[in-house]
DNA sequence: TATTTTAGTAAGTGCTTACTAACATACAGG
DNA sequence: CCTGTATGTTAGTAAGCACTTACTAAAATA
């Protein structure tokens, strides 16, 4: 367990509630009468903690900026065939969206407060994203297994497809999405982009 | 000229400054002090024709809502080819996107406050898309040009990559992304598609 | 046991907000 | 010149907001 979670639970109980509902209200919408009472505290505490509410925002985003989110399988996925490859890829990326639903739904309504502060987190999840997936690319293409093209481009045509399903069922809680689409989704994006950047024709 | 625009030009000044703010600074955070400000008029003149901020709020919703998109283009697109009908395609939607770039950034950060009615704006204007292009690719299909595959996730794969890239550069203004870029990413990812979904290979 | 830490309760301050009321002005048509 | 209509100006109200102060209770710690 980390230290943070035992030694200041509380202070714990009011970033998590903050998360929520800065995520669902917006920043001036959530109250920190609302945040207090989410966290189960009395709203002073909450000012015992955090100077101010701009500074609860900050401590936010500060607290739950995005995992690392493909480079740790990126040794695996090398030796899987590209198709099976790219299943994997796209389920993590899935997953680490939903993971992070709250954060992203915060610079999605939030961006105009903090454009810095959240243009930041923002390229620093993605760039990270582009980057091991065009240096995945590129390796592949050395080795003669994909045709040429702009690999950065690539990798962002490819998770472009995915943010884009992701915002529809989560974000904008399109209920036509159900549990079990994902994956036929999944499979179905990944098959066209491997036969639009697979050297050999599959069909 | 609209007969609403020439009758009521200070009801229409009040709905564009309230589009531009609201979608500026959400629901909560757009005064109605500010909204009369941008309109140039008096604030006690928007309650004069708005009984409240949440009516203006919802006439805001119904006056700016989507433009056809696509029906309009699609007989010339049949007569072109694959890949050059895509590129018409991805260029007529980002420019509808842009087009409509406050009223979607409306139902990106308030979806919480009208969600039947903001699910309505945007599946009115989604779903008119996603089965006029999954038609165009099922004829495509029929005609032979076309391998099989779900035409209706196909649509969804091709628009979800262009609509991560608007929204990654026109709402959380990344601003890596040039005017000039646009181009180029339309003919890398129209490629990509135009390769994944083409019976014979092309390279 | 004495002290410090951590929390709560209650009350209130000063500011901003949506919204209203009363009156003034400008202007068009008869 | 008179009158109706659309707007502006000014001054408000009631509510909600972030945040503060003062005091208390209990538990941990020394």
């Amino acid at each position: 367990m980390s230290s943070s979670e035992a030694l200041q639970p509380t202070r714990k109980k009011i970033l998590k509630a903050a998360l929520k509902l800065f995520s669902r209200e917006g920043y001036i919408g959530a109250t920190t009468r609302d945040i207090a009472r989410e966290a189960g505290i009395a709203e002073v505490t909450l000012f015992r903690y955090f100077p101010s509410k701009e500074k609860l925002f900050e401590e936010v985003l500060n607290s739950y900026s995005f995992l690392p989110a493909l480079k740790g399988i990126m040794p695996d996925i090398k030796r899987m065939h590209y198709e099976d490859a790219l299943t994997v890829i796209a389920k993590r990326f899935l997953e680490t969206l939903t993971l992070r639903k709250d954060m992203i739904r915060i610079t999605q309504s939030e961006i105009h407060r903090y454009p810095q502060k959240i243009h930041k987190l923002y390229n620093s999840f993605l760039s990270e994203l582009f980057t091991t997936l065009a240096s995945y690319f590129e390796e592949m293409q050395k080795q003669g297994i994909l045709k040429k093209f702009d690999t950065l481009l690539g990798g962002r045509a490819f998770l472009g497809m995915f943010f884009s399903y992701f915002n529809a069922r989560e974000l904008m809680m399109l209920k036509k999405y159900r549990v079990d689409d994902t994956a036929m989704v999944i499979k179905e994006y990944v098959k066209i982009f491997t036969a639009g950047t697979l050297k050999e024709a599959k069909s």
